[in-house]
DNA sequence: GGGACGCTAAACGTCTGACGTATTGCCCAC
DNA sequence: GTGGGCAATACGTCAGACGTTTAGCGTCCC
């Protein structure tokens, strides 16, 4: 999308072209700190100055360096806790944030033209089927179990994300393959696609057929059956998709 | 990984586990304006009252309102411009923006044992070749245009990123597949594994052989050669990776 | 002697008010 | 008619003050 050279003719419309000239301080403050952090300057558990202490260091006043650690912390790159002892931290990466992250950004993405639901249940379709053959050619028996598990776990109609320790088949399914950016990657669309089914109300109609493909591919990953658990998830995801479809929540 | 029963013995080692009690105030503010955003209670353009009225509707300062809106501008949702006319807006959403994120999350991400340089390289694997099928199934004359040009594109070797209009013949691919989702996925991991490629100080040895497979693939998409275009791709990446490994940048 | 209570200090959280500065539209002079 | 300067608006930044949370430690009472 290159900027479009100017109409024939008046005035063109380029209303969302708005330049920065310079930038902000806190901006600029944040930009330093996190490239220290990424560079590893400031590695994973680091407190840094206080938030006056930090300010006077950039020459900025304490406003400034409060909002420049208000977009790290957004970011997920630093954390702040109060009381003596307290501070500010930098981060331990988490993936579970940065699904969560993704996930919300899917989720705006979803509502415009440029992101049809259709994609992601193509996405899924490409990814889903890959993960059961990986998860079945590595699960070691702990994973093997953890996969049984979800797979014959009942299922909490009313209680969705009910208790700890409770992962859905498909997100435990993405661990086993012990790729975790198979698990960054097809989580979110998970996350998304359940978002929408549940605030589309769709009913617990055949639920008990969804959980008997779900054991059935467990089973294959447990028995070590690679291209039976692939195949497996590409009828079940196709399935899923059939009563998506169905239903008609992407309008 | 759920929480940790309490170890027989004497004080338990909860160093990571501080509760969060009370949600400040700049942050509940966020919450409450991502909220609305996210339920198109703000659709993209809206313009936010100015930030000392902002904060008078929430009752709280225009500093903690300022950094409330911190936190969302730096998750992409609302951007500020100064002067008459200007204020706060609600962002477009921008797929270019997520691909970002995304990416330097990665980025973080693969300097911990929780995400190896294989594990992306295996989703490579496993993305691109179904791109390039889905993109020989689906492109277009325009496209397949595009993904031509990207393909015999000089590779300025010293000037990476150069100008405008260039882009990678693995981001062309993607997006000509007209599935967003899979850009989405893919350029991240590419821009990760590019990075650490160039910091390698990775030397340009068989670039002409690599462009002669962009060559080859893009062929094979501009005839419709779904299953050629994505066996070549995957031969492709198999390559790519052993060079990757080769020059041993994964330490 | 041991345990519970309360005090204290460090750091973040919030408020107030002020001033700087970028941007834009309008008006006036030429 | 056109160019330049002025004014209005809203963000950007600063300074100082006070509240609140938290952990550590000392003291007091049992």
């Amino acid at each position: 999308m290159p900027p479009q050279p100017p109409a024939s003719g008046t005035s063109a419309p380029v209303a969302h072209l708005r330049v920065q000239r310079v930038r902000p301080a806190y901006r600029q403050v944040a930009d330093e700190l996190r490239t220290q952090i990424l560079a590893g300057a400031l590695p994973a558990g680091t407190r840094l100055p206080n938030e006056g202490e930090l300010g006077r260091a950039f020459g900025v006043s304490r406003s400034t360096a409060r909002e420049a650690l208000r977009v790290l912390s957004s970011q997920h790159l630093v954390e702040t806790h109060r009381g003596v002892q307290g501070g500010t931290f930098v981060s331990e990466p988490d993936p579970a944030r940065v699904v969560e992250d993704v996930g919300s950004a899917l989720g705006v993405l979803v509502m415009t033209p440029q992101l049809h639901v259709s994609d992601l249940l193509e996405a899924r379709l490409l990814l889903e089927p890959a993960a059961a053959r990986l998860a079945a050619q590595r699960a070691d028996a702990e994973t093997v179990e953890a996969v049984r598990t979800a797979a014959a776990a009942p299922r909490d109609d009313r209680d969705p994300s009910g208790f700890v320790g409770h992962l859905d088949f498909h997100t435990t399914l993405l661990m086993a393959t012990g790729n975790l950016m198979l698990t960054l990657m097809g989580q979110p669309v998970n996350d998304v696609l359940r978002t929408r089914l549940r605030r589309a109300g769709v009913e617990a109609r055949e639920w008990d057929k969804v959980d008997a493909c779900h054991r059935e591919i467990a089973e294959h990953i447990a028995e070590g059956r690679a291209s039976e658990a692939e195949e497996a998830m590409r009828d079940h995801i196709v399935e899923l998709r059939r009563l998506y479809e169905r239903d008609g929540f992407w309008a």
